[in-house]
DNA sequence: TAGATTGTTAATCGATTAACAATC
DNA sequence: TAGATTGTTAATCGATTAACAATC
């Protein structure tokens, strides 16, 4: 397939696309194309997923359980090493066919099964003091769901999943919908720069049949920057 | 205070900060600085979180209650206006106190109580059934959690959550880690080209004391680009 | 008024893309 | 060999940042 086929699935230029792979090596053949079974298995690797990651889920509460079950891991490498908890009620319990265990078991774990990746679905008071007993315990990399900001030493990597930004997002454009005019003649946004511009024709597209206007009173205070409208192009994702 | 000290204690540039700010209208003081409460309750505005927004959660397993439970919702301005599900085994059960009410009861939800956004935690061939119906019923957005991709008309947004793709970051970095030399001298990275040193940089930062180098086997065919060590800085966040 | 800091312009830097030599 | 398409160079475009006039 050439990178001309495969800039055109992915949505993205050509040109960028066979930069983009040149990181990696060289995958391709002059005059013919990609080889698309072997590119995929090539950039997986890159990735890390054709290796096996045991990992550890700490917190056994509605989200441990719903990934435990999640589909997504299994298909990408990551392979569920143990379910945790320090709640005796829920010790002993089993969630997506696996036994929870003990808190208590971590290290036996760890060390046994070369766990370097750790996920953390505790409550928030609880998610510092299980981090320092994972790190203690040898684990690398932290999945933190609980709304804390942990604090880990040199060379451990966490990563903070916020399950309502997506949803932050959603209210954003949601509320632009709200305030698009029906009329889709020329606009100030129009005659705006160049990112204003883009960011305002993504959200006509998004916004498709405009719904009905609903006036949003004008903030106390300050007004935007000429040509802007306030646009937020900076800070939000289209 | 100061676009400097903000800047700071965000970690990026002032000059970019007040460019950013600037965007939403004119909050500072020349001489002065900005007055952070006022300026959070503008940005806040902008993006949509002073607003109420009822939202629809359909699906009620594992992840539909953890959502239901999740207390970064309500404090965004997000509000849980009903639960639902299709089995009825689930149907009259009760959620983070709230009861789960039959699908049918769908359409009345959404126009009595205006709710635009919903959201989908169905199992995977549930999903565009649910989407189908919740884009008739009048939802204009829709945060999907089913490993699905939903298929909606113009005017709809969709955004999807795969719970797996931090973890994939971390295996990545993971996978580094045990690549990294824990001879912390020269590199052939530190010849490569500007995006590839820093990416590097970023790399070693989080390697911290290097964990044991774990020989990584050599993919066949191929081989890195001059400078670059196969270096995925362009698809890969730090 | 003197000092401080914003909002914005202009310069710089980096990322994207067009163009093309290399080569299948 | 002629046609096609990669991998990479050079040009373009856009985003970041230094610098500074405006102004509190």
């Amino acid at each position: 397939m050439s990178s001309e086929e495969l800039a055109a699935a992915a949505g993205v230029n050509s040109a960028k696309l066979r930069k983009d792979f040149s990181y990696l090596g060289s995958y391709g053949t002059r005059g013919v194309g990609y080889d698309v079974e072997y590119l995929v298995y090539q950039i997986s690797r890159e990735l890390g997923l054709t290796q096996d990651w045991p990992v550890v889920i700490v917190g056994i509460g509605n989200l441990g359980h719903a990934l435990a079950n999640y589909g997504g891991f299994a298909s990408r490498g990551f392979r569920v090493a143990a379910l945790l908890d320090a709640d005796p009620a829920v010790v002993g319990s089993s969630a997506a066919g696996l036994p929870v265990r003990h808190m208590d078991e971590l290290e036996e774990i760890v060390e046994t099964q070369a766990v370097s990746i750790g996920v953390i679905t505790t409550p928030p008071g609880a998610a510092q003091q299980v981090c320092d007993r994972l790190v203690e315990a040898g684990v690398t990399s932290i999945l933190n769901f609980a709304p804390t900001v942990l604090t880990v030493p040199d060379g451990v990597d966490v990563r903070k999943v916020d399950l309502s930004i997506e949803l932050q997002i959603l209210a954003f454009h949601e509320q632009r919908k709200a305030g698009e005019e029906p009329d889709r003649g020329d606009s100030v946004l129009d005659r705006a720069p160049g990112p204003v511009r883009a960011a305002a024709a993504k959200l006509r597209r998004a916004a498709g049949a405009a719904t009905a206007a609903k006036a949003e009173p004008a903030g106390k205070g300050g007004k935007p920057p000429k040509g802007t409208d306030g646009e937020l192009s900076a800070v939000m994702p289209a």
